[in-house]
DNA sequence: ATAAAAGGTGTAGAAATTATACATCTTACG
DNA sequence: CGTAAGATGTATAATTTCTACACCTTTTAT
């Protein structure tokens, strides 16, 4: 059991943006800040654009930011929304629940509103925190500063241009 | 995020072992009766033994039982030991965390605590269960007067001879 | 108006994980 | 000894996840 890449990279988007809400911040600089594929990044983003997390800005000078304070983005609605799976067995899954006939215990099997129980306790852990609780001076301090390759090794003109 | 098939079946058979415990349960049986893969559950059944759950008896007349008392078996130990991947973010992967250089969000990441927290809480409720609590009449029922064919359409006489 | 910058979208393929099948060995019982 | 049942290892199939690439759309600066 683990959550995928999809929400741990759009948990650390939302952090760093969190950190940076005095300007835009372009899909670019999170993928190079993380060092992960931007492509990939491209979709994640998007999605949290679509999920009302984040607002984007298109053309140049555009970027993403926020769609609200930090205080009022929970944890737990992020994951959530990114974890699109949350159906623990085969039991749980739609598809299989709604025709009723999941595995041979069916209706009656207790594991299925355990594994419930113990996903909706998850959850609200989650709840309890919001996206400004995940930013602690450190990390302000580590990934705040950055301009200039503070957070990486790289500067804001080694981006490379286009092709 | 989700549970592996593994687990399921794990759970799954356990449960079934807790409802005929007058007498040692083939794989195979266990595999017709869910519908499936008796070369898929051997593997499970078998770190289902390592892990001391299940006692295997082989040669003829062999097959499983219950190590301990269904009330003696905790949920949420089952899961802890046949998931084995419970880190739920590449922060908190154990060779990452071990060397100490996760994400770039590093120690101070606030993120690993919060998603530790609700992965305990997760395995608390998990632990509050009991293989027995999972066991409940209309189960017995459906499943325990088995002999010939009540659980699934097939007769105990019906199993494919070897080859 | 045009070009450049940035996000949006779709597809294809690589990589990793998970599940299944097959073959063979070991053990226990009769 | 022969058979039934679990133990083990390997190989293949299926699925999921991740990455790469190509091209479109929107916005803004000149």
């Amino acid at each position: 059991m683990k959550l995928t890449l999809h929400t741990d990279y759009a948990l650390r988007t939302l952090i760093y943006l969190g950190i940076h809400t005095d300007r835009l911040v372009s899909i670019r600089e999170v993928a190079q800040v993380y060092g992960i594929s931007e492509n990939h990044l491209v979709k994640i983003i998007h999605r949290l654009g679509l999920g009302g997390f984040i607002e984007t800005a298109r053309g140049r000078n555009g970027g993403l930011k926020l769609a609200r304070p930090a205080s009022e983005i929970g944890i737990g609605d992020v994951v959530r929304y990114t974890e699109e799976d949350l159906g623990l067995v085969t039991c749980m899954q739609p598809e299989q629940a709604a025709a009723g006939h999941c595995c041979i215990l069916s209706d009656v099997c207790r594991l299925r509103g355990v594994l419930g129980e113990a996903l909706a306790s998850f959850m609200t852990v989650l709840d309890h925190y919001t996206l400004e609780g995940m930013i602690t001076p450190d990390e302000r301090r580590r990934l705040g500063g950055r301009e200039a390759g503070q957070a990486g090794n790289l500067s804001a003109s080694d981006l490379k241009p286009a092709g």
